[in-house]
DNA sequence: AGAGTAAAGTTGGAATCACAACTGATGGCC
DNA sequence: GGCCATCAGTTGTGATTCCAACTTTACTCT
């Protein structure tokens, strides 16, 4: 990082090491806003800057009277650590994929036909998405669904709004998120070196009791955080 | 909210509902921190700070010399509409029952069975444990494990420590999240009322490509938020 | 008219000062 | 010893001011 950097990401980038580090143990003690003025030579906006972005991420949490210690349970959970699992769901708040829509020939796939709870040899359109941003993959989404809904016509990726005209109403979506290293299998598409971390969203549309989608989701984890707020102001909670 | 909220809050708030309620379409600008301070009445470091923390939701996004607006694709996914779906590990970061675990006697649970991948008519514990938070019950794990690596003497609730001493190693978590709307079952339990959103965890901790434990977990919506955050600094992304 | 320039406006960063509410510790008093 | 009051320290919030970098607009000059 250059040094031209603002002076309060050089604190919160020290801190957070140490404590990602586990050289701050939960529970112990932040330097004060004025020990950081002191310790770091930057003014009182950047140090209470730092403390608030930490606080923000949940690595910390600040006391009235107190001070400052390192989370007992952070919510903030980096995702390269896999211990944070995540989901996410940009088809539905209307990302737009940019590009890259294929769509298979309908193929008996049994491991899917379990999840859409289909005979095992019912064939199943595939289609894979890939969105973009900025020309970069970010995200690949493999979405599987029974042939007998697909009538070739509609598009492919509105998957809501052509159940909607079958007369189906999907009413509820379960999620299976794992973190895992992948096998060189998709990589062709992300272009992801090899085994490097990313999030497998596992999700299923369901009508009722009847599931009628099936998809999944990769996204590299290097790409996101996730953070586990809880309503203002910043990381109030008791915590002891 | 009692008027003695923090200034900047106000401004947040009736910001916020102006753009989750769609009088503030995406790509729609943003009051300058001077049209803040005079429409609010605030001073400029609570038109900033509310800015800010709009930003860092991810609901707007600041470009140096043109001015906030609208994010076309907002990262801020509140939960309660159910196109958040997010799952967190009390359990791995530590989080610690405060009370109410209780285990059931072991028996047959062909549903679970499928999971572990057991015989079906293998007996599983179920544990349930009740996390407290002042209090007040704020999440619910069901834990399900084969009889045949509970002992009976240790911590019911160490299942990852106690596995290591029979000699096998948790490598792999998967996780299966959903929201819904729960049947008056466990109502008992957590003291939800009926038809209120949970996130619903179901949960397998893998021993190599073996399941040793599976769990549920569920978590009331209106507890949390997920923010779907980008590298620092706050939003910033080109986004056009 | 067109091109280049200047000015106004905006954000992100930063310093300084201030104050209410709260915590922890100290010390004095019974 | 035990209890209470005081006090220094800390956080959260807020005002004010300033500056660099950038964008947009308007204007001037050729």
């Amino acid at each position: 990082m250059a040094n031209s950097d603002p002076v309060y990401l050089r604190v919160v980038e020290d801190l957070r090491r140490q404590i990602t580090e586990g050289l701050l143990q939960p529970g112990a003690p932040i330097p004060s806003r004025h020990q950081i003025t002191r310790k770091y030579g930057v003014g009182e906006t950047a140090a209470r800057h730092a403390l608030r972005v930490l606080a923000q991420e949940g690595l910390i949490i600040g006391r009235v009277g107190s001070g400052h210690r390192v989370r007992q349970r952070p919510d903030l959970l980096p995702l390269h650590r896999a211990q944070a699992h995540f989901s996410t769901d940009m088809h539905a708040v209307g990302r737009r994929p940019t590009c890259d829509v294929k769509t298979d020939s309908a193929e008996a796939r049994p491991d899917i036909a379990v999840r859409l709870r289909i005979a095992a040899q019912s064939p199943v359109t595939r289609t894979r998405i890939v969105y973009r941003s900025d020309g970069k993959p970010v995200q690949l989404a493999v979405s599987y669904e029974p042939i007998v809904y697909n009538d070739g016509t509609d598009d492919i990726t509105q998957v809501a709004h052509r159940l909607g005209g079958n007369g189906l109403k999907l009413t509820e979506v379960t999620e299976h998120v794992y973190a895992r290293v992948p096998q060189p299998v998709e990589s062709d598409v992300l272009d992801l070196p090899a085994g490097v971390h990313v999030l497998h969203v596992e999700r299923t549309h369901w009508a009722g009791d009847k599931p009628v989608e099936t998809s999944d989701v990769i996204i590299p984890c290097d790409q996101f955080r996730l953070v586990y707020t809880l309503p203002a102001p910043y990381g109030e909670q008791t915590n002891r």
